[in-house]
DNA sequence: AAGTGGTCTAGACCACGCA
DNA sequence: GCGTGGTCTAGACCACTTC
């Protein structure tokens, strides 16, 4: 017994006999480490990769326990559009449908968490070898965006972000939606279709980059290995 | 400089002030060491968590470069249905709707990955505050589950299988789909409505345990940090 | 062959959170 | 307080990959 990973099946393998039962304290690092002849770090990168996978809890003074009801952690990856496009052997293609400064509707203030007055308004049509792909609908903060404006037709507004806006936070939501009148049109299908939502909100430290939300064309999956 | 999280932070500014360029190679481990004054695990440490979240690739002899396309990484937090309930402050039900032994269709064998012959099909349905919350449809093998079969309409088949199935890997997959009859009528919505679908398939290290749809009731959002 | 990141060790100090 | 996990160090060896 030496590695970390070979540490880590071992305990899993204990969880999963029951020999530690759900819920159960389970000995110290430095009792395991003794136990299984290796340094008290190696059991502590051990038990921490498995606290972070949703399998162990840990706590300072109170100990390793095992978690009651396991919340499983999925690692999800968000790429950018052309690489997922790409990624399928298809023909990415990108069409700019509106660009415009105005102020967002209230349902974007709220989740921006602040009132930016005017911002900048793009709607993007992401293309997987001709077909419509993604609508894309965002509101950007103008502070932001240089002037004049980048060609978002070009290059996508996430791409241009990525390269030239830091920031810090965000997060992100998936819901089924049914297909709204201009987005179902722009991916040609009926309106009324169920499609995939993602939407996205980032911040920087101290003020809100951006809103986004995606609608990706019925069929699409979002997949991972649990 | 001491902590490793400092550490990250300065190496993430310097990404995002561009001193080091999307695509560039970085210092060593050893040469950050020593110009930040720290041991070199602590650098270890710090650009193994940036590469963990996408903003960093690392290669052994190649050296560690900044992600060209950074691919984000969200986790995502898989719960037991009735924890999501009851962290809504609701009221958590679970109904049997069907429990019979047969062949799962071509689909579900074909994601399980080998044919088992008959399996336990079972659908259930969760509530929250006595509404429609999730439908579940799902088919287990049946060396898995004990004779006779456990009262699943007291405790649903996905915690009964964290207490009592090991396993080992398996795959996730969230959709969006239209309500089919029988699962519009359970969650007590228009038939097509656009409803927000989670696919999930597990393995024990030989062989398949279970594959599940879940058909959540409209408005539901799996959300997290970026 | 040589250079890079990945891991391990033995020891140490510290922060947190219970009592 | 005091026990536990979280982190840091200095040094070492190893595995992988490119040259």
């Amino acid at each position: 017994m030496a590695g970390w990973e070979e540490i880590r099946a071992e305990v899993l393998a204990r969880i999963r006999s029951r020999a530690w039962p759900l819920g159960a304290l389970i000995p110290g690092e430095a009792a395991l480490a003794q136990e299984f002849g290796v340094a008290r770090a190696t059991v502590n990168r051990a038990l921490s990769e498995l606290a972070r996978a949703g399998v162990l809890e840990r706590k300072r003074k109170a100990g390793t326990r095992v978690a009651a009801l396991p919340v499983r952690k999925a690692t999800l990856d968000i790429p950018v559009i052309r690489a997922e496009v790409e990624a399928r052997g298809e023909v990415y293609g990108l069409r700019l449908l509106r660009l415009e400064i105005g102020r967002p509707p209230v349902p974007v203030v709220a989740r921006l968490g602040q009132d930016l007055g005017e911002m900048v308004h793009v709607q993007t049509l992401h293309l997987a070898s001709g077909r419509g792909f993604v609508v894309e609908d965002r509101w950007l903060n103008r502070s932001v965006v240089p002037d004049p404006i980048p060609d978002f037709g070009a290059v996508s507004v996430n791409e241009w972000l990525v390269a030239h806006v830091s920031y810090a936070s965000g997060d992100i939501s998936f819901s089924a939606d049914a297909a709204d009148g201009w987005e179902a049109e722009a991916l040609g299908v009926a309106a009324g279709a169920a499609v995939f939502v993602t939407e996205r909100c980032t911040w920087a430290p101290e003020h809100p980059i951006t809103w986004v939300r995606l609608v990706h064309a019925p069929g699409y999956r979002l997949s991972t290995l649990l």
